[in-house]
DNA sequence: CCAGACTGATACGGCTCCGAAACGACCCCC
DNA sequence: GGGGGTCGTTTCGGAGCCGTATCAGTCTGG
């Protein structure tokens, strides 16, 4: 289902977006933090550290990081894979996603406001 | 002209563009960065720091550091108000408007493409 | 003409993040 | 069972941003 939003829509809807980010009292997520929320919320598990930065064209530990701060914040899980210790698999949680669905409910709101 | 994206989509459609973002080598634009370059090209002017930190909700050293950053990039430029020498206004600039064109391109591609 | 209000900029200490390199833990296979 | 390769993590110096407090320049009203 085509959306098509013209030059202008697509920016305010992102200038709106935005501006709720930083209005809100959360702490702010960065881009790549946020890549990496979404893409582990969006895409079929197992996610690992490697694959992740593989798709985000990101080093390893940029990844680490992430998940260090979005784990202290409770919106993703780190786990041992038992069947190669080597890997780590990251899980999500219920509130990884509770955030999220109020980031769609405002994305959502806003571009019916559009 | 309501957009009216579901759930699914508007959280694909902010992975997929903040994809992009992380990808292309451009320098990251913080959330803030991106709030305060928007409001300057989609608000009618003038644009004040004080105006524009109370429509963000942040405090004027972030505006002042912001535009110093963006203004390094060339997406901003400032200049003294000659009426009130107090103020400063904070204008548009070709690679500024080169650069939100091509994120519109990217937010109205991806939009068409869920 | 000058005290006080108001502007944007700056100093400071602290926190986060970065990329590159090195690290320990682990698996596989000869 | 041991060497080589693959994990994710850590370390390091450097850079950017944060909030608070303070600054110098400018305006305005008595």
């Amino acid at each position: 289902m085509p959306v098509a939003l013209t030059t202008a829509q697509a920016l305010t809807l992102w200038h709106d977006v935005s501006l709720s980010m930083v209005k809100d009292d959360e702490p702010d997520l960065s881009i790549r933090q946020m890549s990496i929320l979404l893409t582990i919320y969006l895409e079929a598990p197992p996610h690992t550290v490697r694959g992740l930065a593989g798709k985000l064209g990101v080093s390893k530990p940029v990844i680490t990081r992430a998940l260090d701060s979005m784990g202290k914040l409770e919106l993703v899980t780190r786990r041992r894979d038992e069947k190669d210790r080597r890997n780590v698999l990251i899980q999500r949680t219920v509130k990884g996603a509770l955030y999220l669905e109020r980031l769609a409910d405002t994305i959502g709101n806003i571009s019916r406001s559009i």
